[in-house]
RNA sequence: GCCGGUGUGGCGCAGUCGGUAGCGCAGACGACUUGUAAUCGUCAGGUCGUGGGUUCGAUUCCCACCGCCGGCUCCA
């Protein structure tokens, strides 16, 4: 797989709501920018447009000086001063001479207006245009004038839903090149509920950050001992791994997989003849040298392993599709500022598979794979998709017009034929060939890019794939990239995130835990317990050391789907009362087979604690 | 990599206008024997991220590096 990774995107849905909310934002901006310059007198600002959730803008301060955080309570408090004077946004409209005149200390804006004007003037020259190139401001206040092309609330009164939230860089254009500005965020809603609300889903987010619940839950950590990006999981977290990976085995077995291995390290020579030398060299860890001078790399991606182990014989058409599977670790220098969680690491495990089959075969390949990858990910509670399909780059691209042609074809007709709804990202397939994404909404509706199905013109042709077909000449294979996970790590944070750190009980690391109300119970306790982990559930004893309450409320904590607590009664009935995630009230008297037959039942259905047992409230 | 912030026992935090540190949880031990979200007590645990510098003296000030957080850039 090329890569299998990326960062969250935003929910793209627009309404005429998110239209005035857009005006009121970008209205809310230009206050931001007012107060930053009544504050720090000769601040420049440079672009501050409405976003997915509220707004920005960039500034560069005088004499070098710096916001912190600890200015946003000042700034927040001037902001609100001018909206509560009422200030009119009055429109007017300029010539590039007069606008440029205007904001003579604005090199920032001034950028932008040649711009305009110079696209005025190809405009023009193309004959769409007259050429009297305008530019309109909007003023609110003598002191205050902002370009910009509107619209506009009619006076600042009308907003003061807003909250400024954080203080980040940004290069000017975002060219890392050019100079590097301070950005403030901020959000803003047409009333406090709409703010309130927005605020409140900031912090369930944060209540669901995977590396906050991944300490909690003691899944993994990042000893920064090993380096940055670098994870270790511990015990509990990697049972869930490994309960993830032996379904996905599962699963890849039934669907005519063949499971491969293959080294973490490799001699340079297989990146360059792969290519990776010349075009992912900075995306590589640096090389060992080791025996009298060969180079020797950390992969980054497995597929010239599997090409190699494609070309370690002849292959017929007959052989076709080969589907060669790997959970495969991949090492990549990450850039320091960009490592972040389970989300963004250094090193990575891919579920990775190469598929080489034949130009007629491929697209109902790719169907399967479709349909392969949508079960797989309806396993893990993830219903809601959609599929971004990403076409030829403009600039270079391998293969030739018919090859694109086709293969960005059958990736749409993968998509259509699954019912899903498509986005195209033009231009935004890799060099060497289209792919799609499948982006996945979580519980709380931000959605995630998961699985990626990639063709690949490149790899076949570097490495001089072949096989014999039917009338016995040789043809050159097509090859899919494809994980499903993308990674085992960003999977898993994406799980973590999505269930708020409450697995289901298939990957719930203990599912049942077993508490005696006093020590005298302790040995039927430990008969529950034994009867259950002889039918297969992950359960423990925990011994009455401490008060039940006490107990509950540690299991409660560690997400624990089922709590047993047996007392007088069970001991006497051969029953337990059980305690089920979610339920605000415990059961009493419940049998333990029917126990046994709901976690099944669930790891079958990969389920949650669902309804009463006994049917009882 | 860049900008800003940050780094105090396993975790969450306090503190020192420069005179080598405290709390809660977790841990160990003891008592308590508990019917559904925190029983009580005792003890132990930190060269205050690392390395330099300034200083009579640095955890506190300065510099560099490392990690982490928020963004930017990147994410083939």
């Amino acid at each position: 797989m090329q890569d299998g990774r990326n960062v969250v995107a935003g929910d793209a849905v627009r309404g005429g709501i998110d239209e005035e909310r857009e005006v009121l934002r970008h209205s809310t901006a230009h206050v931001l920018a007012q107060a930053v310059t009544d504050l720090w007198p000769g601040a420049r600002f440079a672009i501050g447009p409405p976003i997915e959730d509220g707004f920005y803008y960039d500034f560069e301060l005088p004499d070098g000086e710096r916001f912190s955080d600890d200015d946003l309570p000042r700034i927040e408090a001037r902001m609100r001063e001018i909206i509560a004077e009422d200030q009119p946004f009055v429109r007017e409209e300029h010539s590039i001479e007069e606008a440029l005149a205007i904001f003579a200390a604005q090199p920032y804006k001034r950028e932008i207006i040649e711009g305009v004007g110079r696209q005025a003037g190809l405009d023009e020259a193309a004959g769409d245009h007259d050429g009297s190139a305008i530019v309109s401001t909007y003023r609110n206040s003598d002191s205050f004038v902002d370009l910009c092309r509107g619209p506009h609330v009619a006076s600042t009164g009308r907003l003061g839903h807003f909250r400024l939230l954080r203080v980040a860089g940004a290069y000017w254009r975002g060219d890392e090149h050019r100079q590097q500005l301070q950005r403030i965020y901020g959000t803003a809603f047409e009333s406090s509920d709409a703010l309130e609300a927005h605020l409140q889903r900031l912090a369930e987010a944060e209540r669901r950050d995977h590396r906050r619940l991944g300490a909690e839950l003691d899944l993994f950590s990042f000893p920064s001992e090993i380096g940055s990006g670098l994870p270790v999981f511990h015990p509990k977290g990697g049972l869930v791994v490994k309960l993830m990976e032996d379904a996905s085995r599962a699963r890849h077995e039934a669907a005519g997989y063949d499971f491969v291995n293959t080294p973490h390290i490799t001699k340079s020579e297989l990146f360059e003849i792969s290519g990776h030398l010349d075009w992912f060299a900075e995306g590589m860890f640096p090389p060992m040298e080791l025996d009298e001078g060969h180079r020797y790399y950390l992969k980054p991606m497995n597929c010239p392993f599997h090409i190699l182990i494609y070309r370690s014989s002849q292959r017929s058409y007959r052989e076709l599709p080969l589907r060669l599977f790997e959970f495969g670790t991949v090492y990549r220098y990450e850039k320091s500022g960009v490592v972040h969680g389970l989300t963004r690491v250094r090193g990575m495990t891919q579920d990775d598979a190469h598929i080489f089959c034949t130009r007629t075969q491929m697209a109902a390949e790719l169907h399967d794979i479709l349909g392969f990858v949508l079960d797989m990910l309806r396993d893990y509670g993830l219903d809601d998709f959609y599929v971004e399909l990403s076409t030829r780059p403009e600039r270079k691209a391998v293969g030739t017009d018919e090859e694109w042609e086709e293969a960005t074809e059958a990736l749409r007709q993968s998509a259509l034929g699954r019912g899903l709804e498509l986005r195209l990202d033009e231009g935004g397939g890799a060099f060497y060939g289209p792919k799609i994404s499948v982006q996945a909404r979580d519980a709380i509706g931000r959605t995630w890019q998961v699985s990626t199905v990639q063709l690949d013109f490149q790899l076949p042709q570097r490495f001089g794939l072949e096989y014999v077909g039917a009338d016995n000449s040789r043809r050159r294979p097509v090859m899919i990239h494809r994980a499903l996970f993308g990674t085992v790590e960003r999977f898993l944070a994406i799980l973590i995130e999505h269930y708020a750190g409450a697995l289901p009980t298939w990957l719930a690391p203990l599912q049942v835990a077993v508490l005696p109300v006093r020590d005298v119970h302790e040995t039927y306790a430990l008969e529950v317990a034994s009867r259950m982990r002889s039918e297969g559930l992950r359960v423990e004893m925990d011994p009455a050391t401490e008060p039940l309450g006490a107990r509950i409320r540690r299991h409660k904590l560690a997400k624990v789907p089922y709590i047993a607590v047996v007392g007088d009664e069970d001991v006497a009935g051969g029953t337990l009362g059980l305690n089920r995630r979610g339920a605000d009230k415990p059961e009493r008297g419940v049998l333990v087979d029917d126990v046994v037959s709901a976690v099944r039942t669930e790891v079958a259905s990969h389920g949650s604690p669902g309804a009463s047992i006994t049917g009882r409230p």
